[in-house]
DNA sequence: TCAATTTAAATTGTATCAAATCTAATATTC
DNA sequence: GAATATTAGATTTGATACAATTTAAATTGA
């Protein structure tokens, strides 16, 4: 069943491709909203919890200034975010979803439903499993990364 | 163990994050080649097979043309490989690798060896069932492409 | 056969990514 | 408490991704 001979390259390659083609699927659906897949992704972590650092941001999606500030900026030039230096410490800054923004979701939800329904547990059992071994990867490789 | 509540998105993002986080993993190894990972990608599909078309190189890596025409005569800048264009078919390109193209793969194998080792089946026998839930998933989102 | 269609690459334009550097603000340490 | 170090974001740069368009060549079908 497994390939018990394999490498860390087909790993990798799988993981790319895998990703680019799930992706891709996610995209094509956020065209209708001009929404880019990165840009949903910060939009679903606020949408989870409003007014997060620009950092907390980046950690949860692996992401770092350099990705999230342009992005960042997107979203507030179409004003689904406000971005506010904090007084406290004036070297970070929160996120805070405008309304636009917070109506966004029920939007995306609805956009996405075919894409859900196609890749629901109840569709494909086997994929709650990857998803278990994709996180138990995500925190190996956070230990390795920190390592090596 | 598994997760049992869980959405596309999440899939997505734990594909997204653990893509990521392994292919910086080679990137920092790569860089002492001065090869990126889609180029160390493009050069193994070609250690394996040679004279590929451009077109059979973006199936097997899921990438096109607007990607792999300009990483392509990247290769060919550093003198990796050859871009010929065929007489049979003038639309066609076939990309040949050159010595110095060859002789980068005992050097890569050499580089990664601390990822192979540390990603190898031996040490973590749970990654080939990974694998095997990874190329499942990109049978069905190939199929899936092609419905919808 | 030859006009219409399809195909393979190349090109163009937009949006990431990520490493490296920079700036300003906060923490630390002697 | 002033010099040093660290931290959070912003900026810069180079290299993808990928959709859309273009071009040239090959294929098809009436």
């Amino acid at each position: 069943m497994a390939d018990y001979n394999f490498s860390a390259l087909q790993l990798s390659l799988s993981l790319y491709s895998a990703s680019r083609l799930l992706i891709q699927q996610f995209q094509i659906r956020l065209n209708e909203l001009h929404l880019t897949y990165p840009q949903y992704l910060v939009l679903s972590i606020l949408w989870e919890e409003d007014g997060l650092l620009v950092n907390k941001i980046g950690q949860k999606l692996h992401l770092d200034s350099g990705t999230l500030t342009p992005l960042l900026k997107k979203l507030e030039g179409m004003n689904y975010v406000k971005r506010n230096r904090n007084e406290a410490d004036e070297r970070t800054v929160s996120i805070q979803l405008t309304y636009p923004g917070k109506s966004l979701q029920s939007k995306t939800a609805e956009l996405l439903k075919p894409l859900e329904a196609a890749f629901s547990v109840i569709e494909n059992p086997e994929l709650s499993t990857l998803n278990h071994y994709l996180k138990s990867l995500l925190g190996n490789m956070e230990s390795f990364k920190n390592k090596n």
